[in-house]
DNA sequence: CCGATTTAATGCAAGGCTTGAATTAAAGAC
DNA sequence: GTCTTTAATTCAAGCCTTGCATTAAATCGG
């Protein structure tokens, strides 16, 4: 996908594009009738009758229940997106938990499943035996209904390099070069579109980044920064609606952007990261945390942190500040870097957004960085744990969407 | 062509997208015969006579003079771009010089012309007078040859919002809110596809990187971080093969990027921000040279300034490090930033770029960056003053290239 | 010196695609 | 019950590429 050569197109590429566009259309705008559709997209109403015909045979457009009379005339008869029988799955991997999803092409969850374990660091192959058990109910589940799952997304809470099939390294579970795609792959039956393997941080920056256009006030929502820490500090950036850096790119790495060149020694080997200031583990501690989160882990830790913080402890308040003013550092220069419209504060950092904001307003103002309006643009995030999952899912239905003849859909 | 939306295909899009293909084949690869495009393209042999002869017929292409015989066989005739009546024109106007720019389709430089004379800071009237002046002489001079000039292209040194029309700021001319273009455009004659304004960063860093990917070894070469310390510190990106941000984006800002939250108050309302510590008016007045700058101005005093450093002057080399200490941070978080292939370094620190690829080398290794090679991938700018002109019109000579039919040169 | 060989470029019928006008379908209005 | 109005479909026309057959222009061998 990178640096994409533009190949020749023939008749038939466009036929492909143009079903591309009405199920683009119906999936952005919901149900839509022929004629309707033919003014949105700019085509011939012939063109439409045509194409809805193709789409309609193989069940990937239906026709709505809703009946909207609007008047006058031959009532038109909305069609929405079907796809019943096209399923994606996703398995995600957390520290905790491992969460499975299944939609199908009108975005509709089919199979969702949730089993809590904490994973224990160390040798893949216990994880990967729960992965392949996961995915082989999500099939069962779903095949007692009749679908064939078509594709696995591999989510993991860790960093996978750009179309990788090896996570590069995943401090939560301490792989370094686990080649967790293979290992899946050989546990269970093939699937028809393979398995994808991707590092979660981008995929929940695209879900937060589509739950914040969804709102009314933001259709013209195109760029967003992410910055999440929870165990470590990670982003995302999402540009012209698309992940910066490719589907799977490791771009914007803001835990290891330095902070202070005299600062101390980071385990990557430079000096001052964010991570040597702003650790979540650094910051649970200073407050006075290290023993709870010893004996109950991080998470635990940093949950009684906030509520801490929130209790006014005055402990709990001088860490966070301690913190803060690192991140603040950060949100302000991914701001300069990026120009987003939108901030977005993930894992703890949502919980005190209101203190993070601090001086962006006058700057953005001064500088004049275009669609962040003052104060406002800094939002926390709002989707749970499965958002890495449902990004993934998304993405890849709206690529079969795009193009379905290419993808396969009309075969 | 920001979040484009994609529009719906006809049969005749299809020639135009094909013939762009075919354009573009013969713009990267040089002259080519039919049957060699045939093949690069994927395109059946017909596909090709057809879609030549278009080309021909509207001179957008011509027989090569070279007859290259290889063996057996009919002689391949090559083609090879013409298109000699299309001609863009450019102008950018910089502190001490104005160059004007002239290209045809095919990329050859048709006019050139350099003023230089500083240009006094406060009221834009006799500095629009002096643009327009250049663009008449240059516009005359190819009326001669018989052509006129389809679109001008005004490149600023300063600041200019996507799409605008107005240069946001321009501290080499103290401009705040100028609108250059209405202004040019109501003392010439007008262009056919109009003028465009752009500040001069964004075109400087997209024609770094076209003349770095030219080299042999870098044709995957998709991404790269220009930074360009002159007056002032400014910088730009190209990811994927595009500017970063939209033709005219003015995202990544790396001279108000906050490098010490405790710092100095900084022009735009914060504190610490890069120009606070490492601004080159700063640095050479460090180095003692605080008078030749008033009596010189800031490009002579840092000629001087680098001249001392190479000859090894105590004073001035204290002063470059303690400046590059914070440059160097700033090119590292741009790395950990955007993942660039390479990072390309102009306007002065061009000639101290050995001081600072520093810690990069061990940095990239430890974090597994792709694509940069260890040390060689932070190199100096190698264009001259005229590279945001080139930059330009490279890229807007691709955009004719790229759909030929719906830019006009079929009519 | 001439015919066979080889490769390049073109011509042509076929098939796919959208378009616009005409036609059919299905409701409400009088 | 007929007319009006809007939706959806049908159909001939035009544009596009493709694959095959044909023409063009060299070299090679005797």
């Amino acid at each position: 996908m990178a640096g994409h050569k533009r190949a020749a197109l023939a008749s038939e590429d466009i036929r492909d594009h143009n079903l591309g566009i009405v199920l683009a259309t119906l999936d952005r705008g919901g149900a839509a009738a022929r004629a309707e559709l033919a003014s949105a997209t700019g085509m011939a109403r012939s063109a439409l009758s045509n194409l809805s015909t193709v789409l309609l045979e193989h069940a990937l457009v239906r026709a709505s229940a809703e009946r909207a009379d609007r008047g006058l005339g031959r009532p038109l008869e909305r069609l929405e997106i079907d796809g019943a029988h096209i399923v994606l799955a996703g398995v995600y991997l957390q520290v905790d938990a491992i969460v499975t999803l299944a939609v199908d092409l009108a975005g509709r969850v089919r199979y969702e499943e949730r089993v809590d374990a904490p994973t224990p660091p160390g040798d893949p192959t216990p994880v990967v035996e729960q992965l392949a058990g996961a995915v082989t109910r999500c099939r069962t589940a779903l095949a007692a209904e009749g679908v064939a799952v078509r594709s696995l997304d591999l989510v993991v809470a860790g960093v996978v390099p750009r179309g990788s099939d090896i996570v590069q390294y995943a401090l939560d579970f301490g792989w370094m070069g686990v080649a967790l795609r293979s290992l899946v792959q050989e546990r269970v039956e093939p699937f028809p579109d393979g398995i994808r393997l991707a590092g979660d941080t981008q995929y929940a920056a695209f879900a937060e980044f589509t739950a914040l256009k969804a709102q009314d006030a933001a259709a013209d929502l195109e760029s967003i920064v992410y910055i999440r820490s929870a165990t470590g500090i990670g982003g995302a950036v999402i540009a012209d609606g698309k992940i910066f850096g490719g589907a799977n790119g490791t771009v914007f790495t803001p835990g290891h952007t330095i902070v202070d060149p005299h600062g101390a020694l980071c385990e990557c080997g430079r000096r001052g990261c964010l991570v040597t200031v702003a650790d979540p583990e650094l910051i649970v501690d200073h407050a006075g945390l290290h023993d709870l989160r010893r004996a109950a882990g991080l998470p635990a830790a940093l949950a009684e942190f906030i509520a801490r913080v929130r209790a006014g402890d005055a402990h709990a308040s001088a860490a966070l500040e301690d913190a803060l003013l690192w991140i603040r550092m950060i949100v302000d220069n991914a701001i300069m870097m990026y120009a987003p419209q939108a901030v977005v504060l993930g894992g703890y950092l949502a919980e005190v957004c209101d203190r993070i904001r601090g001086l962006h307003g006058t700057t953005l103002d001064v500088l004049g960085v275009g669609g962040l309006r003052g104060q406002q643009a800094i939002v926390p995030a709002r989707l749970g744990d499965s958002a890495p999952l449902q990004g993934a899912l998304t993405l890849r239905r709206r690529a079969l969407l795009a193009a379905p003849g290419r993808s396969g859909l009309l075969g």
